[in-house]
DNA sequence: GTCCAGAGTGAGAACGTTCTCACCACATCG
DNA sequence: CGATGTGGTGAGAACGTTCTCACTCTGGAC
């Protein structure tokens, strides 16, 4: 009587109990009135054909499925890993469920996902979009009354809220810590594409507007606002883009201490790029930090256990994701401000790996 | 006209193209035959609509959501985040999305978790089980029909398939490494509960059946097996046990080194706590792997990249995830076989932080 | 000319909830 | 004593799909 395979569904729990569909749906959902008695014999009935509610058919009516979509690049990425946490912590705080999607930084991915979550019926997206470019389906998204938030990558022709950190002023202080304590030849490792880096960090303020949406450029914008205010001529080959592996960063950093000049200093604009440099410095034989200062981006954990312990720009990472999740919660509660940019603040945490840069040579002297 | 709120559904646009609803139902799913031209008059229809499926009512009469559940204990922990990255990849390749639930371990939150998921109807779970304890849950989502596959940590009572490393023949070949090169000492840092370890550990053979369920429990048996091989006996002082986070591990460390015959060698149970092993002689000022040894477990990122670089045993971390999504796949397209258990090899990858074991003292080696 | 296959279509019944109404009985208030 | 709630209940209509069935054509085989 029991073991039906397509499960029980209110009207087989109605009848058992000999009450109609209606007050069974009342005692099982906990809504409307219905008697101690009702309630205690529904109970039973349910128990007793193991009876589970089914989330669609109720999604279908009452037209919420308490469910979130989240959209960003790698899950693996120890930094949206530690995003998606906040994300969804606060998220099940509030009985939303989390569905996650992988963009690995394509765009037709992010816009695939982005309908197949729209046509689930999300009750609100979470999307840390891939490319400021192509943006026609978030606009389509927030302009349908999804509610939408964007996360860590902020984009002016999309109306929603969104959650950011001051890439470029965080970039600054780091690289104006490297110049107070005198060094002048600082090497860049971007990880993007080189010669978008190349445009953002080196000549002039072409792309400043762009800078403001993507992660990378920004910092790179950060970093050259640094050294213009030092007077420091911003040179290309200080600007490395090999890729955003920690391989990529290996070669980068190699290739930086090939250079006629060797910088004195280095920024990584993440944490596997600083990861890549240390190892290649290592096997350079190059110490860290009396040879080459070494700055890198986010916190993450092997930061304070490694030799020297790494001088970083720490970002409020899960914070990112807890702040971008409570905004679209209130959204979804039918908040109907207008958008919302929040701009959390980094933290410069200084650890070993910086040092007052070395010794100039005499010419070098001379010429500075 | 096409700017309603609400959506526009199909008996919208069947209205507007002139059609039943049946027809643009047809054309729209891409199912049943219909001709070339009212296809293209639908198609107009949505386009002009806005038209925009509901995967709800869809799942609600073909009975599948495309949709997996996905319970591990935390996404922030780059082990899980690279499962869950196999996972994905495996989802989305074959056109399912994943609704992801932490459970930071509690055996609540996954029981809560599976009710739930199994409510949004899932097409299947993947689930890494918190307590091998309490699973009737688990057994009532395997037997009532649910597609199932346990991830990392295997439960005999559960008739599911699983995906499991062999984690006591792992620890195993990593301690039996140390032995050959001479240690005695070796200490074991586990995380996992102090007296639980101690148990599995140390004293004889209870509680072997149970090492097998769980991770921790079986790396701690496979370092006892290696012990007892070569007739050494397990000193439960060096089996430490202070938490699962860096800082428990340099705890953990340094109560070890300030033993009375402290360790020449520590095994350090997942990656975390072997960065914390790590930072712990550094802070010490003790050399490795001159004076103490360190093998870890979990190929992560900086292994590579620290000086001096470490020895682990690396694990198949997002096969693990892919396999076991590989298997709900073949599940939930009917497959009717016995339960699978997979077992997957993981490699000693010896780095620069072993060595052989220092000249002993002069009491010492008459002693062994 | 008859029959049949099959493509194209439409009417309407599912799917499993919640929600709106209407109804009843009973208590409370004027 | 009648009017006015008010807690408990049931009938039945949504929600937006897909699916089944029946129907109409057309074209080809016999």
């Amino acid at each position: 009587m029991d073991e039906r395979r397509g499960s029980a569904t209110i009207p087989d729990v109605a009848r058992l109990a000999g009450v109609s569909t209606a007050t069974a749906a009342r005692a099982l959902g906990n809504y409307g009135s219905v008697s101690a008695a009702t309630r205690e014999k529904v109970g039973q009935a349910a128990a007793a054909l193991g009876y589970r509610a089914n989330s669609l058919a109720r999604s279908m009516v009452t037209g919420t499925t308490n469910t979130l979509g989240v959209v960003l690049s790698d899950i693996e990425n120890p930094f949206f890993s530690r995003v998606l946490r906040g994300i969804s912590d606060v998220a099940h705080g509030a009985g939303f469920e989390v569905v996650l999607v992988n963009t690995d930084e394509s765009s037709d991915t992010e816009r695939n996902a982005v309908r197949v979550l729209t046509e689930k019926r999300v009750d609100g997206l979470l999307v840390c979009p891939a490319d400021a470019g192509s943006t026609d389906h978030l606009r389509w998204v927030a302009e349908a009354g999804t509610p939408l938030v964007l996360v860590d990558r902020r984009i002016r022709q999309v109306p929603a809220d969104s959650v950011v950190v001051d890439n470029r002023a965080a970039a600054r202080a780091a690289t104006q810590r490297l110049t107070e304590l005198g060094h002048r030849r600082i090497g860049l490792i971007t990880g993007m594409d080189g010669e978008l880096a190349e445009r953002f960090a080196v000549p002039g303020l072409r792309g400043i507007e762009r800078a403001l949406i993507n992660t990378t450029a920004g910092r790179a914008a950060g970093y050259r606002d640094a050294l213009v205010e030092v007077g420091v001529e911003v040179r290309s080959e200080y600007v490395v883009s090999e890729g955003f592996r920690r391989e990529d960063a290996v070669r980068a950093t190699k290739q930086l201490m090939s250079l006629d000049g060797p910088p004195t200093a280095i920024l990584a604009l993440d944490s596997l790029l600083a990861l890549g440099a240390m190892q290649a410095l290592r096997e350079l034989g190059v110490r860290c930090p009396d040879d080459v200062s070494l700055v890198g981006f986010d916190d993450a954990d092997w930061t304070e256990a490694v030799t020297p312990p790494l001088t970083v720009v720490a970002q409020p990472v899960q914070r990112i994701g807890s702040e971008a999740c409570r905004l679209l919660l209130e959204r979804i509660a039918g908040s109907t401000r207008p958008p919302v940019h929040r701009v959390l603040r980094t933290e410069l945490i200084e650890r070993g790996s910086v040092a007052p840069a070395p010794r100039p040579h005499r010419a070098e002297r001379l010429s500075s």
